[in-house]
DNA sequence: CGCCGACTTGAGCAATCTCAATCATGGTGG
DNA sequence: CCACCATGATTGAGATTGCTCAAGTCGGCG
């Protein structure tokens, strides 16, 4: 399943323009250019050079396992192209989504040491190239530098921030308040006004919201009151701002009870 | 909403009698002794002292707040003794628990630069102290010491992974299973039978489950068909294996159709 | 003794799930 | 070009879970 290729990452990087510029090499002395990764932004240019001689890009089809939860840590993942389900695994079978990895992302932990094991499974959504550095070289490297060392806790934090989010949405928010953030989270910044296609299918997108998709399916209903339009997958968001305003009030049992002074029932402010 | 006040757990932490123990003092050579907490377990020894010298026991009460999110971050805080809730505001001011830290926990990120701002807030659940270094400080010397570095690395995957856990039970379980696992994770390991008390009240557990009191309560209620026992704050759960056993069962619907040809009370067949 | 806060319990309601049918869409083969 | 199928999406109806509101119990403490 997994196409692995040390050299060959014909479109790598491809949000900047370059990066793959002329047959970047895997295993050469730059790899897709592991500078342009988040996680190596900060790191020192030694320590980047030898992690660089590891490295390897591998493409995997849409499915494909990554790497599964329980498996012995192998290497450290980066999404460079593509989306990647993190999910978890009960005893039982059930498959639970944690989230999905976009690129420049990294999927699962980074190792410590070369005697873990991956406490998630991974799986391609669509083809996607990853970026693999063997775990011990990289648990290696991340005791004897310390700028590599700082930018694994920076990842953490960072992922940290999102899982608490996710906690959060999660406890306190029903399944049109998700869904809502969700899109406002795709809006491009800045735009009141937005129209985009939806990255992945909407199977995906309920169990990333924690619901079924049906579910999804009578929330995107839901928000069409609210200027969100959609076909199937694209959409168009009319307001951005309203939207988020409105986030709030889609939690209250369709009216709030106080200061309910003037209005019978209303549905929109036409 | 907020709720903050002061819920008077009058018997808060009664499991051990020694509390702050007559005064520990602040800035003293050797606080409680950094190298017995998990976070300090394997640092060298010269950070280790390093760290000594600003490190400052602080107590709180019940109901405390011992960092609010948004302000700026002052200190790494570790719990040495109590519990404290940690939780997110959202900007319609809703509480939201995202977990509750017990002995020898950090509490909130370790602060990498001393710029940061804490994404919850901390409060204090009855009595407790805490160990604090000043964020300044202490990045700096995660700047220079690999081992410490690294301890706060593996501090942020173990958080990773319980945040990772419970948006699992979020998603894939209901209150009753949810309980269940809590019961049994507070279950002295390797015995058969045990009796315990709650840690804290059951609001808290409530709040910690992601569900509302009367539901926790109907839980509690529910899980005394399968052996577990609870007088107010008690529990005795009478087979531990048998409970983990039946933790699944609790998800689906009351019987499953197969396998049920026995079924006591089949009225709506027709 | 009486209040207060925590806990429990009941009844009705809202959100979500389940099951099932329908509909759109894209690809395939005739 | 169209019938046909597979898959995803939508929609409806009914069951279930958990929430809200409200009352009532229990235990400690002033």
């Amino acid at each position: 399943m997994a196409h692995s290729s040390d050299i060959a990452l014909s479109f790598s990087a491809p949000r900047k323009g370059r990066a793959t510029r002329r047959g970047a090499r895997a295993t050469a002395a730059e790899p897709p250019s592991l500078r342009d990764l988040p996680l190596f932004a900060t790191v020192d240019d030694a320590t980047l050079a030898r992690l660089s001689l590891d490295a390897k890009v591998e493409t995997y089809e849409d499915g494909a396992v990554i790497f599964r939860q329980g498996d012995q840590v192998a290497a450290i993942v980066i999404l460079l192209h593509g989306f990647v389900k993190v999910l978890r695994i009960a005893s039982c079978g059930d498959e639970t989504l944690i989230g999905i990895r976009a690129d420049g992302e990294t999927v699962g932990e980074p190792p410590m040491d070369a005697n873990e094991h991956y406490r998630v499974s991974a799986e391609a959504i669509g083809p996607t190239s990853v970026l693999k550095i063997p775990a011990a070289r990289f648990a290696r490297l991340m005791k004897e530098s310390q700028s590599l060392c700082a930018a694994v806790v920076k990842d953490s934090k960072d992922k940290i921030a999102a899982l608490v989010g996710e906690i959060e949405s999660l406890k306190a928010q029903n399944a049109d308040q998700r869904l809502a953030h969700f899109i406002l989270s795709l809006c491009p910044p800045g735009e009141e006004q937005c129209r985009f296609r939806l990255p992945y299918d909407k199977r995906l997108i309920a169990a990333r919201l924690g619901v079924k998709q049906e579910t999804l399916s009578r929330a995107f209903a839901k928000l069409r009151e609210h200027g969100v339009r959609t076909e199937t997958r694209d959409v168009l968001v009319e307001s951005v701002s309203r939207l988020a305003e409105q986030c709030e009030q889609l939690g209250r049992p369709a009216r709030l009870p106080s200061e309910r002074a003037d209005d019978p029932d209303r549905e929109d402010a036409a």
